[in-house]
RNA sequence: GUGGGCGUAGCUCAGUCGGUAGAGCCCCGGAUUGUGAUUCCGGUUGUCGUGGGUUCAAGUCCCAUCGUCCACCCCA
């Protein structure tokens, strides 16, 4: 036996036995934005390297040393995308939706990030975004935070997460608030670990949230963000806070929440829960009003979240909360080589009879102790059972495999009104 | 990129002091000529991740390597 090729490290095969639970949180999204009147954008999965460089900063990991970066045939500098925002931005500015417009849009996809894979941190892996341009103030920052309540409520996650949101200021007051940070932890240098300490002069927000409580215990007495930003966002902030509250949304004002990508300013947010160990953030987003023009686009208000979806699939199976219908409703036994060609057709005119209805016919032969079996193993709710004598009389036997009932038999002609009835809940 | 745990049957795992490889589940057959899920009986399943080393002898000890998981970093 010749060696076997495995999947690419961290790059996972998504089997039948997750699929229906892929599909049904991604049914949920895609009603969830219809509801709200959002648009669907579909991106290539590669664009030019510099597209990433430009949007995410050129000193952060994501394009340091996590970005599958690889050259085309001519040479050209391609990247697989490790974010959707950026894509989104150059598919707007490009196709002149962005401009003197408003556009409320989402998308869904995979990812690609060079990282050590962990639990909840994969190679590839799969985000919902949303991203909304053209409207500046904090209304529609509180309808994409709304929308993503929504969303824990549909899947059943409302008491498991927790809002936390922030303002990072216009960039001019966030880099000022950076300054005095910086010179706050100079005084202290000598206590800072390693990490901190090149994160002062990558990206000195970032030890806000350290998880090193040496430094944790500097934080109390160190400049505090939001007595640093500009008056224009701490309005925006203060509405924004507001509104949430009258529309009934829990939050925690985190002064320390920053986010690790450059492009943010004034409102950031993350949904956060304990239940998945140190991924504990399974959607994150804000304000990035001045990406658009920094991709060379006009000055645009912007802002969006993203959503994991692995997290968010981890959580629903790690509380069970979610019990998704058998895959199939009907299994047809049959009997002999009459009842096999049979069944073929009676099978395709009783999905043509009850759309919706999942038939699953039994093919191979076998004995009927082995069909029951298959037709047990399927999660059908009813199995159909037909031999030479039904074929003849044009009847099928209707077994009941769920509930305590009888079996009968019906005629041919009565059998999709029966089925009908008997799985209208399914149908 | 850094640190730690784990790689034995399709799956979950046991395997003592180094002495010729085990269980449960799954699957298959039978008890029941055409009736599942329950019960009983029987059966199949192995490059012990890979390569090297120590040894009379290695699943077991040592080294390397690959894979995987968890954590750090970072992020959804």
């Amino acid at each position: 036996m010749s060696k076997q090729i495995q999947a690419i490290r961290g790059m996972n095969d998504c089997l039948p036995e997750q699929s229906g639970l892929w599909q049904w949180v991604e049914q949920n999204i895609r009603d969830t934005v219809k509801s709200y009147g959002y648009q669907e954008i579909r991106t290539p999965i590669v664009e030019s390297t510099d597209l990433f460089k430009r949007s995410i900063g050129e000193v952060t990991d994501i394009v340091e040393k996590e970005m599958y970066t690889f050259e085309d045939r001519n040479g050209d500098s391609l990247t697989l995308r490790p974010e959707g925002t950026a894509s989104t931005v150059r598919a707007g500015n490009e196709h002149g939706l962005l401009y003197n417009q408003q556009q409320r849009l989402w998308y869904m996809g995979p990812m690609f990030r060079h990282e050590r894979p962990q639990k909840g941190r994969y190679r590839q892996f799969h985000q919902f975004g949303v991203e909304i341009f053209g409207l500046p103030g904090p209304d529609i920052d509180v309808e994409v935070i709304l929308l993503t309540a929504r969303l824990w409520q549909k899947f059943g996650l409302s008491d498991k997460v927790h809002l936390e949101i922030n303002s990072l200021g216009s960039s001019e007051s966030r880099a000022e608030y950076r300054d005095a940070l910086v010179a706050y932890l100079k005084q202290h240098e000598d206590k800072l670990d390693e990490d901190s300490k090149r994160r002062m002069s990558t990206n000195p927000l970032r030890v806000l949230d350290s998880k090193n409580p040496e430094v944790q215990a500097l934080l109390p007495d160190a400049p505090d963000l939001l007595d640093y930003i500009d008056d224009e966002s701490r309005q925006h902030f203060g509405l924004l806070c507001e509104r949430l509250a009258l529309a009934g949304i829990q939050y925690r004002v985190n002064s320390r929440l920053v986010r690790g990508l450059d492009y943010y300013n004034r409102t950031v947010f993350e949904w956060v829960t304990d239940a998945l160990g140190a991924q504990g953030t399974v959607c994150a987003g804000g304000r990035y009003d001045g990406l658009v023009e920094q991709l060379g686009g006009k000055t645009t208000p912007a802002v969006g979240f993203a959503m994991g979806l692995e997290r968010l699939v981890l959580l629903l199976e790690s509380l069970q909360l979610v019990e998704l219908p058998a895959e199939v409703d009907v299994y047809l036994s049959l009997l002999g080589d009459k009842a096999e060609a049979y069944g073929l057709t009676l099978a395709e005119s009783l999905r043509d009879a009850l759309p919706g209805l999942r038939v699953q016919t039994h093919c191979g032969g076998g004995n009927l102790k082995k069909q029951m079996k298959r037709a047990d193993k399927s999660g059908a709710a009813i199995a159909l059972v037909i031999g030479e004598e039904e074929v003849n009389q044009a009847v099928v036997g209707v077994k009941y495999l769920r509930e305590d009932k009888p079996q009968t038999q019906v005629s041919i002609e009565q059998l999709p009104s029966l089925l009908g009835a008997a799985l209208s809940q399914n149908l």
